[in-house]
DNA sequence: CATCAATATGGGAATGTTCCCGTAAAATGG
DNA sequence: CCATTTTACGGGAACATTCCCATATTGATG
């Protein structure tokens, strides 16, 4: 069990050497003779050694680890937040570990919990549909380790964020929407606890506002974000006295489960109904008809995030920014609208 | 910059213990008083001391972590992998970091550079489709640190690893057109590096061998899974003398992509030709006609692989098993054929 | 009241590495 | 050829924790 590494005191003892010097080789110091470098460089590379970075990390208090915190993992959102994170950590240094909240609080408080135990130098987290409470978040700032929210953000806390205008995003597809005649928009909208949920449903009260068309609350229906509910509430919405010829959806995977249970009634999309999404997921653009919907630069958020983190850790904590930085989203029309 | 962390030194002066005291509370140890078990607790949760899992880690020679690289997170197999892993992981008291050697060879060999030197206690790998040397792999074995390949795996190496029937998945999907009555079947392959396309190459053989279809070298064309280029290859079949009347794919979205083309092209699916997929990601029910494909217990792969590793981590290395996990693959009959 | 056992606590080594501080030997300068 | 600088290397502390061994205190038992 007891499997011996291969340290650089080994390879001092091997030369006859002492561990400074070996250690001075490796990490390139200049004051080394050219005959003992060699030696050492040939003897670490036939011995298979590898600079053991948890005691470098513990000597350092730099464990060269960012966490990522992420609610679910089914669409293909986070994973490629978490690609385009990856891609600026592996540049500047970093490694990646990866939680996974199940969108549970208690998991992400688990998981905040393991991420401080393992040392991470910074966290990028996108919070639980449930989050409400945000200590074991504050933890960190206590400690010095920043943080950087992306998508679902807390607005209470003071650190940099990574969002796209969801406002406007909505308010685009919504208005579009209204200039392709619908007169009766029902929004499946997210829970009042996440901030993009909100604010994606202003921008669909501003646009129908804007266009002087009635608000009925009754097509409005906030949501868990479970898929399995659409068919309840689009069935719901169907059988109306007064149905709606459009839906505005929180996210594409609502969008797509809301077309599919469109379809089987036998309605037209978008003639009867017409419908739009938002993210641009990739199953999007292959269903049929093709889904419009509000793109988001998905692999940006996570690099822009990550970057943001990095920044913040080569920062000292009295100079640490809240940035807030917007990015922007595309409507892409497609057919079902 | 360098901030003081809580150490069990601070929580034993404040409290005129000695360290060792306070571990003893802290790890759950019997031979302590209730008083001072208590007196540690408190200070402990009001300081929000975290135990450091780095020096833990160095002493114990042991990191509870695992690495798993992946040659690619663009299409959702992957990533639904890594989640299965994860969740066996998380279950087991390991974290999971994650290496993405982009189906490049170099940046794989990094990868378990760095794994390795963050002492992980075994790895996930799922091979690049470049990889054809494999010492950066064979290290591993000699350091006592176990490997489970996943999906994309080393034949020469005598591991545990993790496939699916990729040969009787082919041979169903394939038998399935002929049963349609399709007598042209194509096949667009993957690159001969890789065993799965060698496997489901052979499943395509044989199918058509026992139906007495002669088989069409210029209907088999392996290509290295660059999305873009399926078109070039999808053009020259259908200019073929006598086209082909069925296409199956070697994976999802490259059968996504083709039956694309086909549809452009103004060809009826299935009817002029018929399209079958690998892996029933998560677009080709969604497509338009749906896509008839061979699927994976995708997570399942991720969650047997983790355990898999889990169990070889347990084991003394004289005892460990080199065991093939073969998952069943199902065929989703669709519209596309 | 002496002896012994049980209970609770302290001391110190060990994990692998870096870096500062010495210091011997070699090289340079007059 | 001696003094001084440079070069090359060694010794040891520090990082946070665990665990073994030692020891002081308490209580029980004869």
């Amino acid at each position: 069990m007891k499997r011996h590494q291969i340290t650089i005191v080994d390879i001092a003892e091997k030369l006859n050497l002492s561990k400074s010097t070996v250690s001075r080789v490796l990490t390139g110091h200049p004051s080394v003779s050219e005959k003992t470098r060699k030696a050492v460089l040939e003897l670490a590379e036939q011995l298979d050694y590898q600079r053991n970075m948890l005691s470098i990390s513990l000597l350092n208090k730099k464990s060269n680890t960012i966490g990522i915190i992420v609610p679910e993992f089914i669409s293909s959102y986070f994973p490629q937040v978490i690609m385009g994170a990856q891609e600026v950590a592996a540049k500047e240094g970093y490694n990646i570990i990866i939680g996974h909240s199940n969108e549970t609080y208690e998991t992400e408080v688990a998981n905040t919990r393991l991420m401080l135990a393992n040392q991470v130098d910074g966290l990028l987290v996108s919070l639980t549909k449930e989050t409400r409470n945000f200590d074991h978040l504050k933890v960190f700032e206590r400690k010095g380790i920043p943080i950087v929210f992306f998508n679902r953000v807390c607005e209470d806390m003071n650190v940099p964020k990574v969002v796209v205008d969801d406002y406007e995003g909505a308010f685009r597809a919504v208005e579009h929407l209204i200039k392709r005649k619908k007169k009766r928009i029902a929004h499946l909208a997210g829970p009042d606890t996440l901030p993009i949920s909100v604010k994606r449903l202003r921008g669909y009260r501003d646009a129908l506002k804007k266009y002087n068309i009635p608000i009925d609350e009754e097509l409005i229906i906030p949501y868990d974000l479970t898929i399995a509910k659409v068919k309840i509430y689009v069935n719901h919405l169907l059988r109306l006295d007064n149905p709606p010829d459009a839906i505005f959806a929180i996210n594409d995977p609502t969008a797509i489960e809301a077309l599919q249970i469109v379809k089987k009634k036998g309605l037209q999309v978008p003639k009867d109904i017409a419908i739009v999404g938002f993210s641009n997921d990739y199953a999007s653009g292959l269903i049929e008809p093709s889904l419009t919907t509000v793109s988001q630069p998905v692999k940006e958020i996570g690099s822009t995030a990550a970057q943001l983190l990095v920044d913040q850790i080569n920062r000292d904590i009295s100079e640490w920014k809240s940035i807030i930085r917007v990015l922007k989203t595309e409507l892409i029309v497609r057919k079902s609208s």
